[in-house]
RNA sequence: GGUGGGGUGGCCGAGUGGCUAAUGGCAGCAGACUGUAAAUCUGCCGGGCUCUGCCCUACGUAGGUUCGAAUCCUACCCCCACCA
């Protein structure tokens, strides 16, 4: 169990299979986001058949409803949702960093007014692990403390040292709860430190102190700060890192990041990105992004992406889409959300192929500057 | 035929002497979104230009009062309601 399996590098990207209770993931891969424990707007057979291998669902959501208690009485979150693949919960680390008007946050842990009925609610390290437990996902996060892209030295030190106390708290509850079951589900430590070098270098070197680790997440990235930066804390890491564990990068992202993280050693993506845009619209494709409620695809019987294999792209004319979102359809979102997620799972699936083929590097320049030409479709 | 009410930008609808090219909403156009408080949010939305400003044209039509009118007066046209 919680086996990785490095089969190829190329450069710096990398091809691996992880192995996990409820089934295996071949790398470079994206996890669509399932909240609520669902990727909005779609079935999980809709998700199946974007060749999804892993879901990612959200402890901090499933906490305040319906209850750990529930989903653990239903048979755990791959049961209860009916996703039966491999799962991985987020901490509600991130919920500290997105609700930050909402909580108030101690070396205890964080105290949060929830969202849903306004009642004040604490999460710990400790019960993030609980929660994480009774949700039955084969990974669990580490309880982290995120800061914001542009924090300064000062309060990204903070940060960072507070999430590696915090480590040893996640560590020591999971470690117990584990106890009984060692096979049911890991923990993977998460690696902070802002945009400042050294202290991204002392974190993975706090998180490894306390290893061994079957996978390691690199959080607080794409919350605000420039690209070239988070290129360059990426490329800090890389060669820091074990070889041997998968690297998450937490967050990330679109199109353009995954090739430009999978380039510099990352094997594992998550982001509300494909499902968000989808709702709002927002399309990807390998010509670059497109507005589906442009006026100018009112006539059009083209594909949303003749490159894709989804069953949007297959099923449904550009007219059409544009037809559902401006008469407020809901299936015209579920439609673009699809091929969003099925984007972003091919786009890994494909960098994984050329990697194994030795020729990620072309393939990826390549493709980045189409995808930044002009959609002329 | 009489009485009353009303005619405002693509539509609905505020405004009843200057701060009004005219509140809002809808429709339309464009954009944003990165471990989901998001089927959300933002901008534009009479026309033109040498575009941090300027010039046209506009509140049923035509006149009038006034320094100044979508707002007041007169006539006419049209719509609605009720009465004959």
């Amino acid at each position: 169990m919680f086996e990785f399996q490095l089969e190829k590098t190329d450069g710096g990207a990398r091809a691996g299979t992880l192995t996990l209770p409820h089934g295996t993931v071949r790398t470079p891969a994206f996890m669509p986001v399932g909240t609520h424990g669902a990727v909005r707007g779609l079935s999980m057979d809709e998700v199946r058949r974007t060749g999804a291998q892993i879901v990612l669902g959200n402890t901090y959501h499933l906490h305040l409803r319906p209850g750990e208690e529930v989903v653990a009485h239903l048979g755990g979150l791959p049961r209860f949702t009916r996703w039966e693949g491999p799962m991985l919960t987020d901490s509600g680390g991130f919920q500290v960093f997105s609700l930050a008007e909402l909580r108030k946050i101690t070396e205890e842990g964080v105290t949060f007014r929830s969202p849903v009925d306004g009642s004040q609610r604490m999460i710990t390290p400790e019960r993030s692990m609980e929660i994480q437990w009774a949700l039955g996902a084969d990974i669990a996060m580490a309880f982290d403390h995120v800061v914001p892209g542009q924090s300064d030295h000062a309060h990204a030190t903070e940060g960072m040292e507070r999430t590696l106390r915090w480590l040893d708290r996640c560590r020591a509850r999971h470690g117990a709860l584990a106890a009984e079951a060692p096979d049911r589900q890991t923990l993977w430590p998460i690696v902070q430190g802002g945009v400042h070098d050294d202290l991204r270098l002392a974190s993975l070197r706090g998180t490894l102190e306390r290893g061994p680790w079957t996978g390691i997440a690199i959080g607080g990235l794409s919350v605000g700060e420039p690209k070239p930066v988070m290129h360059r804390v990426l490329e800090t890491l890389g060669p820091a890192l074990p070889a041997g564990v998968p690297r998450y990068l937490m967050g990330v992202g679109f199109p353009e990041d995954l090739l430009e993280a999978i380039a510099r050693g990352v094997d594992l993506f998550d982001c509300v990105a494909a499902t968000r845009n989808g709702r709002h619209g927002s399309a990807w494709t390998a010509a670059g992004k497109v507005n589906i409620r442009r006026a100018d695809l009112r006539l059009s019987d083209a594909p949303l992406d003749p490159d894709c294999d989804c069953e949007t792209c297959r099923g449904y004319p550009r007219g059409y889409l544009r037809h559902l979102f401006v008469a407020e359809e809901m299936l015209g979102l579920r439609l673009v959300s699809i091929h969003n997620v099925r984007f972003l799972v091919r786009l890994g699936e494909e960098a994984r192929r050329r990697i194994l083929a030795g020729d990620y590097d072309d393939w990826s320049r390549e493709w980045l500057r189409r995808y930044h030409g002009k959609d002329t479709a």
